[in-house]
DNA sequence: CACACTTACGATATTCGTAAGGATT
DNA sequence: AATCCTTACGAATATCGTAAGTGTG
């Protein structure tokens, strides 16, 4: 049997005018029409609902039963489709995101203050990982999309490009390096040096583009904030993609770009292949690709 | 917007099958009819519920919004229709019927015990008063209808007769009465005789059929079994209907028949007017209906 | 190339609105 | 006589099933 909307609201119309005609103008229908819809109802229950001569409508005492269980389910159904145009309309939902830490710090922040400004109604969640952690995230359905790297293996993943994110060197202002606007690759390498560790997408990329002959760091760290202390420090020099750049804008230390050809950290976003993102995710989704990256990214928003 | 039951089971058959051929077949549709069923309702919503390629279907996050509140809709559906036939199929209900004390001591009891055991889920209701709230209680809808006699003003109420209820002399078995087997009226007014309240039906047409020229009775009470306690010690006789009469069958009393034209208290089964009956009450009034009255009715049952 | 969803289209079933019918006050 | 629900019937709409189309692995 099927019950449907128009039904319910027919009946509840009825039941509150206990008059064909003008339950039937409430319900945008001719009377005929409307009492067919009744009579179908009344078919498909088994049970007579209303007792109607010319003069009088009055229900039954089976419309009484049903009175209440027609009043809930058309609201209930009300309910969710409101709940479900909410989610269409990005008034409710929920996104969850995967970045690279240095995204995650810099880049990500303010474009999330505006999307929640835009949509207040969303719930936003920020899972800040290493590059295999963020893409097995996306991987099991655990977040959305990510922003990341990619690795060797990606099957299963879509990743579409968003940026040549280029390396440049940091060190203290009053290193030898800091002399020139543009240092040459080979010229840093020749100071010590911190590196990331090898985990961090940073270190992959530089390793990749250093290939095995070059010098090995000085010392590895986790964190790129350690990186900056022991640059600062004078412990050594760096190379950090542009995204990570405002972690070194500090008294004392100067950037320099790379001279010749661009070492980059390729940097995409990242969905499960063949899987359509949420009406919320793709608003997010939509917002970040509107807002490249650029080099002064990620200093303090406003 | 109209959404029905069967655009919910058939998106949740495809929830659950992930297969719009499987899905199809469960909804007892081919696969292009389910297909148009599930795009009307995407549609309806605003939101694509499903991302289909042709190798795979998934549920988008909408779906999943959506599906908690579907099976929701559809369980109370179900739920509300076979409530709503539990009470067409009088596996469900309730009666309320009002009685004349006689009647609703005597004549209904073993009925009603007869209707219960049959219907075991209906709740019944028995309202016992005299004539006059006995037919407010049916014009006010307290009850479904009444089992009782006719006023001057029946406004508002049908009746349909039941039974003429032929009254009887009561009397101790050493009186002079209890000779004959069968006493003329004009007799038993030579004796002392008790009589009920004038609020009663059976006083009401006694009075009506003896008319004004009738000797007075020598005590009026409210309840017949205060007359059997004056009977049986001798203060006088009495004149009751047939229903009654289980009241006086005790050691010592006799019951006579009168001779000539019937003294009778019609009886009838009163329903409001232009009023369908509930598939319960119509039940019992059918099951009231095939069982007539009789002079015997109202001894003790098993 | 086989499986599975979509589109196209003619046939069927529902539903609608107009008009006539019947009942009640 | 007026009101109001029901029935009748042709028209518009929706839905269905068959068959062809398209895309994916």
């Amino acid at each position: 049997m099927n019950l449907s909307a128009r039904q319910l609201r027919a009946f509840v119309a009825l039941v509150e005018e206990r008059h064909f005609t003008r339950a039937a103008q409430r319900c945008h229908l001719t009377q005929p029409a409307f009492s067919a819809l009744i009579r179908t109802l009344e078919e498909a229950a088994g049970v007579r609902l209303f007792d109607r001569n010319t003069r009088r409508v009055e229900l039954t005492a089976e419309a009484r039963v049903l009175e209440v269980s027609a009043r809930r389910l058309l609201a209930d159904m009300e309910l969710a489709m409101e709940d479900l145009r909410d989610h269409a309309a990005r008034r409710r939902g929920r996104v969850a995101v995967a970045a690279l830490p240095s995204l995650a710090a810099g880049w990500l922040p303010p474009l999330l203050a505006r999307f929640h400004a835009e949509y207040p109604g969303i719930e936003l969640h920020l899972r800040d990982a290493l590059l295999d952690p963020c893409l097995d995230m996306v991987s099991q359905g655990e977040v959305d999309f990510a922003v990341a790297s990619r690795r060797a293996d990606m099957s299963g993943l879509d990743s579409a490009f968003l940026h040549a994110d280029r390396f440049h060197l940091v060190c203290r202002a009053d290193h030898a390096l800091a002399q020139q606007a543009t240092v040459r690759l080979r010229d840093v390498l020749r100071w010590p040096w911190i590196a990331l560790a090898r985990n961090s997408s940073v270190r992959k990329h530089l390793d990749q583009a250093l290939g095995e002959a070059a010098a090995p760091p000085l010392l590895e760290v986790e964190h790129l904030a350690t990186v900056t202390g022991l640059v600062q420090a004078g412990v050594g020099v760096s190379l950090v993609p542009g995204m990570t750049l405002f972690h070194f804008q500090r008294p004392g230390l100067v950037i320099r770009s790379l001279a010749g050809r661009a070492l980059t950290r390729p940097l995409y976003m990242v969905r499960r292949k063949g899987r359509a993102l949420s009406v919320a995710a793709q608003g997010l989704h939509d917002l970040l690709l509107a807002h490249p990256m650029s080099e002064g990214a990620g200093e303090a928003g406003p």
